[in-house]
DNA sequence: GACATAGTCTATCGGCCGATATAAATGCGT
DNA sequence: ACGCATTTATATCGGCCGATAGACTATGTC
């Protein structure tokens, strides 16, 4: 409560900052295995090779910590995706693109999102963490699940929107935008890691994802264009 | 432990069977709120209307009580697949059936899973759990998740195999499979009850996810017949 | 009315939790 | 070498957890 604005930052100087990011990194990882209620501190403070009142020293509490670990997280997204959404915003911007190039950006972003859940350090615990963003309620996750909302879900939706000639703010362009996104999704789930997301698995799924993204805007326009 | 087998049904001979079923539902609404662990067994028999020990006396332990909630869940998922497992086995038993007739099929599939997690009593609840059993560990959750890769996962991927040419073991089409399903379940996540799940919602969310699924098969196996 | 059984109650146990008080150690400028 | 701030360690607090012991009540049978 206290440390809602504090951030808590103790005044190190570098001695303790290996010490600090230890325990951030390790708590990425327990985090996402044990949930945030299911991690203990003492566990967070085993892992990280340190004693209990370390957490408490470095992060002001377990609520603390676990906020500077969703906080890591949605930094790397917004600059994981931060280049497509330059690019997404320039074309909606410009009332001249066409559908081609809309749809091209759509597939581009689904796999951008792709890459995000399943590449990079962590991949493991990211993905889990990003699953229980969904699900779960912990003192954090809801800024993890806005920040996907903004950087992923709002831009697809709006891309959707143009190619359909339909408002963002349609109840079915939204829907139809979170079923495109649930192909993604699903795979942050349990049944995603059980022969293991290998480079090659990834690949296969953003070619697949593309597939069908196109193959349901050729439909839907080609529909669309008859009437 | 103790209960693994015994499932503790103490001999009620109808007097206690009310106060059983109160703190069954009741227990299914605050697991699903709470999470496993998250509820407290004080906070269950409170809910119930019933004091603590009532818990271990009709269903042994917390633990039970869960895995009894998961099971009465599994029992409903199972009557409302039943009918349409028997279809789905029998045209994947007729090596004549057309491929049109195998998409209707996928596409009930389909309508069939999201009115299992949206309609029917204590939807919200359900819906909540089912999103939990994808994402947490907890004594029974793997059940409710083995439960839907039974009879849901299953059927579609066999579903999609053959419509594909493919055997229902490749990579791929399980991917594939996953990716069409993932626009059903990202409707379990927390998203999803923000406008609430209205029957109109419901309604347009089978709709556009019967139109998704008709046109990436529409376009796959237009490609393939070109080949 | 005596008794057995089923069901509900109060009180309490040991254990793990997050957090803190406080002491000990460490490194650094002087 | 000394003083001081930073960092790490020990010991402990109050609180909630799941589970149980055991007394009490209601009900149905003879």
């Amino acid at each position: 409560m206290v440390h809602l604005f504090s951030r808590h930052r103790p005044p190190s100087q570098g001695r303790g900052e290996d010490t600090r990011r230890r325990i951030l990194e390790t708590a990425l990882q327990v985090f996402a295995t044990e949930g945030y209620e299911g991690a203990s501190t003492r566990q967070l403070a085993e892992h990280a090779g340190v004693n209990l009142p370390a957490i408490q020293y470095y992060f002001g509490s377990k609520e603390g910590l676990f906020r500077a670990v969703i906080e890591s997280i949605i930094e790397r997204t917004e600059s994981h995706m931060a280049p497509l959404a330059v690019e997404v915003k320039a074309a909606l911007a410009d009332p001249t693109v066409p559908n081609a190039t809309l749809l091209e950006l759509l597939c581009s972003m689904l796999e951008a999102f792709v890459s995000l859940v399943t590449g990079g350090p962590h991949v493991e615990a990211k993905r889990q963490l990003f699953a229980r963003s969904e699900v779960e309620d912990a003192p954090g996750l809801e800024l993890l699940h806005e920040s996907g909302k903004h950087h992923v879900f709002t831009p697809c939706r709006e891309l959707v929107a143009r190619m359909l000639r339909a408002s963002p703010d349609d109840d079915q362009i939204e829907l139809r935008t979170m079923a495109l996104l649930g192909q993604v999704t699903i795979f942050c789930h349990k049944g995603a890691h059980e022969p293991g997301l290998t480079p090659e698995r990834v690949q296969a799924i953003q070619g697949l994802v593309r597939e069908h993204t196109l193959a349901i805007f050729q439909v839907l326009q080609s529909e669309a264009s008859v009437h």
